[in-house]
DNA sequence: GATGGGGCTTCCCACCGTTGGAAGGTCAAG
DNA sequence: CTTGACCTTCCAACGGTGGGAAGCCCCATC
């Protein structure tokens, strides 16, 4: 099977395949006499697991730990249940400070006259607003997995 | 003013401000005979502008129209409320994305037993789950600010 | 057998915002 | 004069994804 088909199959393009079979998130295909990337049904299998995890917002570095798990037959659910809930937990940050930011703003745009006016008090909070929040980046980053 | 005292007087890192300036978004700098770029309290004062729109989440590109609007003295607050307003929506769009991961995460972890058995119905749902929504992407970016 | 078209290969570049570092010039205090 | 803190420019990296060029491969059609 072809990367195009794989891709297709999966649901993955393919430039992301090739990109994590570069980082190390998959191991490199087998390649065909004509150096063609070969994919099996089980690879199309991991490429929908990628997929599915990507979806719901999973790191990279992150679907790599549950790629892990997933293979090994001897897993602790309770492994994979850690992982999932350390995810939930940084979503609902990114969630909560979202929401901030949506709050502050709201309040503003009501406060706001909307007219032909120039006074705004959107303008004038961006002027006068103390030192703000400067929201704790995440970093945590993956340089090059495995291999 | 030096550029370390514009960064800390205004919030913005020196990286930035030379960044900021850099893809146009603030005029370049004063320098002085040094070559050192030269800071006035008004510079200082739309760094702040500046930083403060950032931490509310708004693109550079964004800011740049905020800016502009800024310094407009015949502006019309409807036009500053409409870009605020578009950005909350954009804001609201990403909070229910992730909203939709954690909810559905959720109900997979408590699902989940979390003990010392292999059995995960987390692992299980991302070998199967079919195709999935693939969130729509924002794009829109900036290339080069104005000039 | 030749030609064409589509898929594959590798490679580099872009996005966005931010940080880091290297190599060198400047400034102020000791 | 030396030291150290600051400034300058340039280059690279991070996450993940897409775009494209140059060249090879495979298959079908003439």
């Amino acid at each position: 099977m072809n990367i195009g088909q794989a891709a297709k199959a999966s649901g993955v393009s393919a430039k992301m395949i090739r990109y994590y079979e570069q980082i190390g998130l998959i191991p490199p295909a087998d390649r065909k006499d004509s150096g063609y990337r070969d994919y099996s049904d089980a690879d199309v299998h991991m490429l929908r697991f990628i997929r599915r995890a990507r979806d719901l917002g999973f790191a990279v570095a992150e679907i790599n730990a549950l790629l892990g798990l997933w293979r090994d037959r001897s897993r602790q659910s309770a492994d994979v249940k850690r992982v999932a809930a350390a995810h939930i937990e940084e979503l609902r940050e990114k969630i909560a400070s979202l929401q901030q930011m949506v709050d502050t703003l709201q309040d503003l745009v009501d406060c706001c006259a909307g007219d032909n006016r120039p006074d705004c008090p959107i303008l004038a909070n961006f002027e006068e607003a103390q030192d703000g929040p400067q929201a704790a980046h995440p970093s945590a980053g993956l340089k090059r997995l495995s291999r």
